[in-house]
Parts: C-alpha cells; sequence; structure tokens
DNA sequence: CTAATTGTAGACTTAATGTGTCTATAATAT
DNA sequence: ATATTATAGACACATTAAGTCTACAATTAG
C-alpha cells in the first residue's frame, strides 16, 4: 500500500461523483476546478479510474464521467489499489530471506491496515459528507 | 509512517545486536558486511539509532555499538521512527480541510497499523530468530 | 456534414528524495 | 605515536512522483 497526491485526488473524485445525480455525467473541467488541480493532470487519474471499472466515461459534448453500477461497493482500499497498483509498504527482504521474520511482522500490521480501509466503504463517506462539506 | 530500504537496515542491525552477547561492541564492519550494504551507508544509519538513545558507541580500538540498557522495551516502530521521523502516510487535506473524512478514515487506519508495530519488540524478534536464522 | 466539445494516449519536463560515495575529523586503545 | 573506530557533512546518482504539452479519437449539436 502506497499514498500519493494522486489517490487523493481520485478519492475526492469518487466523492464528488458519489455526491452528484445518478445518470448524470459531469466533466473533467468541473472536478478539476473543485480541487484545484489542472484538468490534464486529474483526466490521467479518471483514465485510471475508468479502466479498473469504477468508473465510466462519455466522451462529446454533455458528456463527462459517472459512477458504475455497483460502485456502492468500492471502498477506499479500491480506490487506492487502482491507483497506486498493489504495493506492499515493505519488500526488502524477499530476495534475501523470504521467511524474515521482520518482514513477516510488517506484512502482518500492514494487512490490518488494508483491512481497515476496505471496510470503509465510498458510499457510506460520501452519505457522512452530505450532512458536512468535502 | 514511512518505510525505505534505510529502515529495514536500521531493524536488522537492532536483531544482529541483539543476538550479540551483551556488553560486547560490535564494528560497523561487520554489521555492513553481514547485510551486503557498505560501511559508509550504514555507518549514517547507525548515528541516528545512537541519537535516538537505542544504540551506544565506542570509538577506538575494539569499539563498536551495542544496545543501550532498556533496550528490551523498543518495538519495531520504535525504529522506524528513529530513522524515518514520524511522517504520516496521507497528509494532503490538512490544509484544504482539516475535518475531510478521507483523511480521518485513512488516520483511523494508519492507527491500527501503528499500534500493531508497536506491539511487536525487538527482543520477542530476537528470540525467535535465535530458533532459525535471521 | 461540419464544428465544437469532451475523453484518451503518450512523450516530455521538473522537482523531490532515497541511496550511496568520498573526504576529513574526532575519540579511544595498544 | 599510530592504528582503529565512530562522526560529520558535502557531494553525486538514480528513481519516481507531479505536472505539462500536443496530438488524436469519440460523440453531440446545429
Amino acid at each position: 500500500m502506497k499514498l500519493t497526491k494522486a489517490t487523493n485526488y481520485a478519492l475526492h473524485t469518487m466523492m464528488f461523483l458519489a455526491a452528484n445525480p445518478p445518470n448524470a455525467h459531469i466533466g473533467v473541467a468541473k472536478l478539476a476546478e473543485q480541487q484545484d488541480v489542472s484538468t490534464t493532470y486529474l483526466s490521467k487519474i479518471l483514465t485510471k479510474l475508468v479502466k479498473s471499472g469504477m468508473v465510466e466515461s462519455v466522451s462529446g459534448a454533455n458528456g463527462g464521467y459517472k459512477l458504475k453500477a455497483g460502485w456502492e461497493k468500492l471502498s477506499i482500499l479500491d480506490v487506492i489499489n487502482a491507483i497506486e497498483g498493489l504495493t506492499p509498504i515493505f519488500e526488502y527482504c524477499h530476495s534475501h530471506n523470504p521467511d524474515c521474520l521482520i518482514q513477516k511482522a510488517i506484512e502482518s500490521a500492514e494487512a490490518k491496515l488494508l483491512h481497515e480501509l476496505n471496510q470503509t466503504l465510498i458510499v457510506d463517506l460520501a452519505n457522512k459528507m452530505k450532512k458536512t462539506s468535502i
């Protein structure tokens, strides 16, 4: 697990899409403006979300992005993995000694982290946000 | 929390020192050889361990490093923090919105990770390793 | 059909940082 | 004194995140 600014943009983008009326498309220009990031950079991130099957895109006038059916099951971890890929936080022992106890201890702790992030659903956060702000 | 190769070297160094007879000093040359890393680079890491109060150093012939009294209470997290400092894995919202729910969810998950790493003591791993290898 | 709108793709640049080297200096034992 | 060992800091290299730019494909409006 790894976290970069790109994932931050991705997570907030998912929130904005979840807050939008379903079946309404929203363009990258608006999404970028809300997050104070360039449209070109956010485009690359959105394309990853599309390719991972979480978001749908439509070209042309009045096109844009919307969440794909079934998105209510998506967790924070799903979004992170879509952007960053599956990268362990600690991977320096594998070549030297695959049974390294340090490695195992850290992997076990990381598993707890992943479990937590996988239980936090986008839809739950989005619902909470409706009562406050993003 | 962040993890780099430097922390990997630090953790393994702590293990080697723990495996050594107490009150015996071991030089950076030997520690570096065991981990296949340069002495100069490992020196910098050892200096951080000394400054954080986990390790003692003695200059001169037959000098070297040994664990400082009380080391049995040290956890994996203590070593990580000594090398990396206290760095949250996610810190992109603070300026924009300190109440960001995404931020809070990730911080909460990270807390679980830190708790686990703080409960894993160096001495426990070292004892286990005596029965296997490092 | 044409033109405007919107997403996709990829090369490229820049900035930050982890990793490591090199040299000089300080401290200690023989 | 001299050899040994740790400390300090400047320096260089490699990787990668972050962001820009340009060209192209897809779709809608008129």
